[in-house]
RNA sequence: GGGGGGAUACCAGAGCGGUCAAAUGGGACGGACUGUAAAUCCGUUGCUUCGGCUACGAAGGUUCGAAUCCUUCUCCCCCCA
C-alpha cells in the first residue's frame, strides 16, 4: 500500500496537490513537516503530524522534520483571530532543543538507509538571510493581491484585530522554507494540517516562480471531536508529550477515556494496525462496548511510542488501582519506590507527622495542611455531599479528626477528592 | 465636539432604598446511574474560629440602613457632528 493510500484509508488525508501521489509512486522521495517552537513540548494535537512522518518513512520515504526557529520568530496567522505575542529567542531556542529531543523519539534519524529522517531548523538559513535580501529575492516574486487572498489573512483583514506585517509575511517566510529545502535538500512534498494548506502552496508557488520546478502539498484532516469540543484539552490543560508536563498515567488517561464514536477513529490516526486488526478489534469492542477494547489499545500503543513500555507499565498498575477494586491493602505490600512510582503524576502533599500524631481536623488537613481544597469551606462542602475519601473511605463527618494511625507505612495518606482526582500526603 | 446607555459572582444576565451573599441560564465541581463513557436526575458554586467578616468598576457622600440615591474619577458601548 502506498502513503497516500495509507493515510486515505485512515482517514487521514484533507486535501493533496494532483500529480502528488504519482511523483511519490516513482520512487524515493523526500517530505517535510514544520513544527513551530511555541512551547517547550509537543503536544497531542501534532501528533497527527508525527504519525504522518511515520507512515511517510514506512513507505520508504524520506521524512525531513522542520523545526522553526525562524518561523517560530514571526508568528503563524493561520486559524489565529488576533495577534500573537512573540516569545524571546532565548526561549525559542530552549523550545526548540525540546521539539528536536521528543521528535527523535518517532522516527528513524539514526540509521544509514537512505530514508532515515532528518531533523532541520529553519533559523540556519534565515539568520544571515538580510531583510533586503529577502524582499528582493523572494518577496518580489508573489503579489500582494495573491498573499491578500489567503484564508489565513482574508479573515484577519475583514475581522475588526487586523494584522501586523509580521503576521502578514508569515507565509513568505514558511514558504522560503519549502523553497530553501527543495532546492538544498531535494524535499519535493510539504505536508501539515489542513490550515497549513495556504501556506505550503505559497511555497509550491515560490518553487515555480524562482526556480522553475515543481513540488507536491498534503494536508491532513484535523482531529475532531465528537462532542465538539477541541481535541487534546483536558479540564487541567494540553496533554503533553512531555512527561514531566504530563504524566504517562495522565497520558494513558487521556486516550482510555476517548469516546467510543472518537476511539474508532483515533485508532486508525494514531495506531499502526493494519485494517484488518483495527477491524476485528471494532468488532470485539461492538459485542462488549463496556470492556473498551478499541480505548485500551489505542492507549496502550500511543503510550508506549511516546513514553514506553516501562511507563505504559507503571500507568496501568496506577490506573488499576486508582479505577480497580484495589483496596488500600495493596499499598501495604508496596515499599516507597513502588507506592511512589503507583502515585507518580498524582499531586502529592507533604505534612508534619507530628502534627499528625496529635490529630488534625479533617477540614483543617485538606485546606491549610494540604491544599486539596483551596478553602475550609469548600472542604466542608464537599465532605458533605459526600465527594471526598481518604485512604479510599468516604467521609461523612466533617469534624473528624485524623491522626497517624490512618498513615499506610507509617507515611502516607491517600485522599480522594471524587473518583478520579487522587491526592498523596507524605507525611514526615 | 454634542447627546445617550452601561460597568453586578468564572461567563452571560436580572435586581434599582431594607426581606440581597444577590434571581435565572451556561460553565465548573461533587453525588446517583454507568463502561473511569454519553444522556439523565440531584446537590454545591465568597471567606469563616459559624459569632460574624468581606463583596455588586474606584473613591467619597446622603441615610437608622445602599448593588440600588448623589458627587467625582476610570473604563466600555451607541447615536449625532
Amino acid at each position: 500500500m502506498n502513503f497516500v493510500e495509507e493515510l486515505r484509508w485512515r482517514g487521514m488525508l484533507h486535501d493533496i496537490m494532483p500529480g502528488t501521489e504519482e511523483e511519490l509512486n516513482k520512487g524515493i522521495v523526500s517530505g517535510y513537516i514544520g513544527f513551530d517552537p511555541t512551547a517547550d513540548s509537543l503536544h497531542v494535537g501534532h501528533l497527527t503530524q508525527i504519525m504522518t512522518l511515520i507512515h511517510f518513512q514506512k513507505a520508504g520515504h524520506k521524512p525531513v522534520a522542520l523545526v522553526g526557529g525562524a518561523t517560530g520568530m514571526v508568528g503563524d496567522p493561520s486559524g489565529k483571530s488576533a495577534e500573537r505575542n512573540l516569545l524571546s529567542e532565548e526561549t525559542q531556542n530552549t523550545n526548540v532543543a525540546s521539539l528536536k529531543s521528543q521528535l527523535s523519539k518517532f522516527l528513524d534519524f539514526e540509521s544509514d538507509a537512505p530514508n532515515s529522517a532528518e531533523m532541520v531548523n529553519n533559523y540556519d538559513w534565515f539568520k544571515n538571510f538580510s531583510f533586503l535580501d529577502f524582499i528582493r529575492d523572494v518577496g518580489k516574486h508573489l503579489t500582494v493581491n495573491y498573499m491578500m487572498a489567503k484564508d489565513s489573512v482574508r479573515k484577519r483583514l475583514e475581522g475588526e484585530t487586523g494584522m501586523s506585517f509580521t503576521e502578514f509575511s508569515y507565509q513568505l517566510v514558511q514558504g522560503y522554507d519549502f523553497y530553501w529545502l527543495w532546492k538544498n535538500k531535494n524535499c519535493l512534498i510539504q505536508m501539515g494540517g489542513s490550515d497549513q494548506w495556504g501556506n505550503i502552496v505559497t511555497g509550491t508557488e515560490l518553487i515555480r516562480r524562482i526556480g522553475s520546478g515543481s513540488a507536491f502539498a498534503l494536508t491532513t484532516q484535523l482531529i475532531k471531536k465528537s462532542d465538539g469540543t477541541k481535541f487534546g484539552k483536558t479540564e487541567s490543560g494540553a496533554v503533553w508529550l512531555d512527561a514531566k508536563k504530563t504524566s504517562p498515567y495522565k497520558f494513558y488517561q487521556f486516550w482510555l477515556n476517548a469516546a467510543d464514536d472518537d476511539a474508532k477513529n483515533w485508532i486508525r490516526i494514531f495506531s499502526l494496525k493494519s485494517k484488518e486488526e483495527i477491524e476485528a478489534l471494532e468488532k470485539e469492542h461492538d459485542g462488549a462496548a463496556h470492556l473498551r477494547i478499541l480505548q485500551k489499545a489505542l492507549a496502550e500503543e500511543i503510550t508506549i511510542r511516546t513514553h514506553s513500555e516501562e511507563a505504559l507499565h507503571t500507568a496501568l498498575k496506577t490506573s488499576e488501582f486508582l479505577f480497580g477494586t484495589g483496596s488500600v491493602d495493596f499499598l501495604h505490600q508496596l515499599d516507597d519506590e513502588g507506592v511512589l512510582e503507583v502515585f507518580e503524576g498524582v499531586q502529592q502533599f507533604n505534612i508534619s507527622k507530628t502534627e499528625l500524631e496529635s490529630g488534625i481536623i479533617v477540614t483543617d488537613l485538606l485546606a491549610e495542611k494540604a491544599a486539596v481544597f483551596p478553602s475550609k469551606g469548600e472542604a466542608r462542602k464537599m465532605i458533605q455531599g459526600g465527594g471526598v475519601s481518604l485512604n479510599r473511605q468516604k467521609l461523612t463527618d466533617v469534624t473528624q479528626v485524623v491522626s497517624a494511625d490512618l498513615l499506610i507505612n507509617g507515611k502516607y495518606l491517600i485522599a480522594q477528592k471524587g473518583k478520579k482526582n487522587y491526592f498523596l500526603l507524605i507525611a514526615s
